[in-house]
DNA sequence: TTAGGTGCAAATCTTTTGCAGAAAG
DNA sequence: CTTTCTGCAAAAGATTTGCACCTAA
């Protein structure tokens, strides 16, 4: 994980920013996070227990700059709070994600379905995709089997 | 276009619920604008031309509305507002947003690509979809245009 | 040393809600 | 009539901002 702290620092400090123990505390948690999708908030009650002095317009900044460094993504699932997911290393492209409707888990998967269609959105619209993003509403796994017990 | 109004009255009133001249402006100014992608406010504002005493409240609870009875469909393409689209008529699956990050304009494109990766999903996954969702982030054909010019 | 960062509180912005009066069916 | 709606104003949340004080490099 600290190879990963270092490469970000570095591309902080490339573009005059500095790396605080704040902005240090949000990135761990957001490291250790990873599979999660929090949001602010989430974040900010997270990074308090490791470091208590924090406040939630600090977490607000950095990750709104860690968002122009590409480090993480804003998300928006449309329940009033954007979330935040820790970007692949080197992918352009991102997982897209399986959201349940019934228990409202949000579970990823990384298959780069899309480029395909890309070189049609190219070819038949002119369009130049530079990102994209797939989301999934239905039924899970295991809400599926819970609701097949029942019958 | 009264056509379709008279229909999601039947709609309405097939689930107790009434349709009120306010509900008919904001219906109005919907089908009009077919084509935007209306946040609440830009609704409030177009609606007011012609029913002036309507209320910023009334407009939200009539989008909430239409969107339980699928009339609309609520979007968010993570700059802080919820937009609206009416929904074509039968489609189970939506359209598919374009939209430029140079001049900010969205646009639609109605293919349905992504039937064979739903069976992929439910195969790999057991993942049921009922719904989702595809935007792509580039630079649009007039946007693409204007900078090849100045090269 | 100094540009950038922080915490706090206040401000802003979108969306929701309580309520008393209005009106559709 | 009765149940659903409406407008208004207040409330609720999420996010941003101003400011005086810090601190990483």
């Amino acid at each position: 994980m600290q190879a990963q702290i270092d490469k970000i620092k570095q591309q902080l400090q490339a573009q005059g920013y500095k790396l605080t123990p704040q902005r240090e505390a949000t990135l761990r948690i957001l490291l250790e996070n990873e599979e999660d999708h929090l949001s602010a908030e989430d974040v900010f009650l997270l990074v308090k227990e490791i470091a208590p002095e924090i406040g939630l317009a600090t977490v607000y900044r950095t990750l709104e700059l860690l968002t122009e460094l590409h480090v993480v993504e804003k998300l928006n699932f449309g329940d009033g709070v954007a979330r935040y997911d820790l970007r692949g290393d080197s992918n352009r492209h991102h997982h897209h994600h399986l959201i349940c409707v019934q228990c409202g888990d949000v579970s990823e998967i990384k298959d780069d379905w899309l480029l395909p269609l890309e070189e049609r959105l190219q070819e038949q619209y002119k369009f130049e995709t530079v990102d994209h993003r797939l989301d999934f509403h239905g039924i899970c796994k295991s809400c599926r089997a819970m609701s097949e017990q029942t019958i």
